[in-house]
DNA sequence: TCAATAAATGCAACAACGTTGCAATAAAGT
DNA sequence: ACTTTATTGCAACGTTGTTGCATTTATTGA
């Protein structure tokens, strides 16, 4: 697994995708590798020091159009945002893991999973599945 | 199968949910009846023959916690309501259907399936699987 | 059937979340 | 260092959804 934490690897990420490097930018990014789970923009409001409501919307935007944040959208709750485990772009998210909610601590989880299932339904053509799954995490399941 | 696209059905499920039948509500209800697809409130809206913001917001409101309807939230995408087809109550919605968005004619779908796929994570405990998927529709996968 | 009661509706006003135009500022390229 | 290009931050706006309150409608039961 790729080092995903450090400074040098941000600014390496946002030349990567070719897009400048700003003080704010490389904020908002340390805040999200730090994470290694999902978190709302409430958190990363409380985290930055210097906090503006409309440069941190077009940060994400433009996070998630280059492909190095992807958004996580349950039902009832904010919008969640992680960091890109895979190679992803402005089309293609493809992520071979699922979005798991812990019931308890409530943290949203993106978690790796090798067996990815697979559906198949008479008539339609399946290409690609999302998965959503609720239960107990690795630190509240004991 | 059930019969849930008449106006009897529609009055005797105001009833057994225990809500006053009010034009209003048999009539954002038959709208909902009328489709076999998952609706937003825009489409709602321009079938009402009389259209009150709020009132419809609220009506959803009743729907979802009576479990008569159920919401759809896929990333990026308007909200959309569906009614439901089992039996439904406030805190429980399972629903042994995947959520089909054709990519082609847009149109949203619930889907029942048989063979509810099941998935392990090491240390964790998954409790209930939401799934959404992405292709063709029937009617698109020529 | 009709009055009493309880609930739904609709208006105004508000709040949260997100976007856009534009001028000031900072980063990138030469 | 200077020019060009992109980002930032403010003001203003749009959309979605909520709440208080008065009015209207539905339900109950005498
Ligand atoms: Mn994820
Ligand atoms: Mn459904
Ligand atoms: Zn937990
Ligand atoms: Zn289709």
């Amino acid at each position: 697994m790729q080092q995903r934490c450090n400074k040098v690897f941000m600014v390496n990420l946002l030349k990567s995708k070719n897009i400048s490097e700003t003080p704010f930018r490389k904020e908002v990014l340390e805040i999200f590798s730090k994470y290694n789970n999902a978190i709302p923009l409430s958190i990363v409001e409380k985290e930055l020091k210097k906090y503006n409501r409309i440069t941190l919307y077009r940060t994400i935007k433009v996070f998630l159009e280059k492909g190095i944040i992807h958004k996580i959208t349950i039902s009832g709750e904010d919008s969640n945002y992680a960091i890109c485990q895979e190679e992803c772009n402005t089309d293609a998210h493809r992520h071979q893991h699922i979005h798991f909610k812990c019931k308890k601590c409530k943290t949203i989880y993106c978690v790796e999973i090798n067996e990815f299932p697979a559906i198949t339904l008479p008539n339609y053509k399946v290409e690609q599945l999302e998965i959503q799954a609720t239960g107990l995490c690795e630190n509240c399941n004991v």
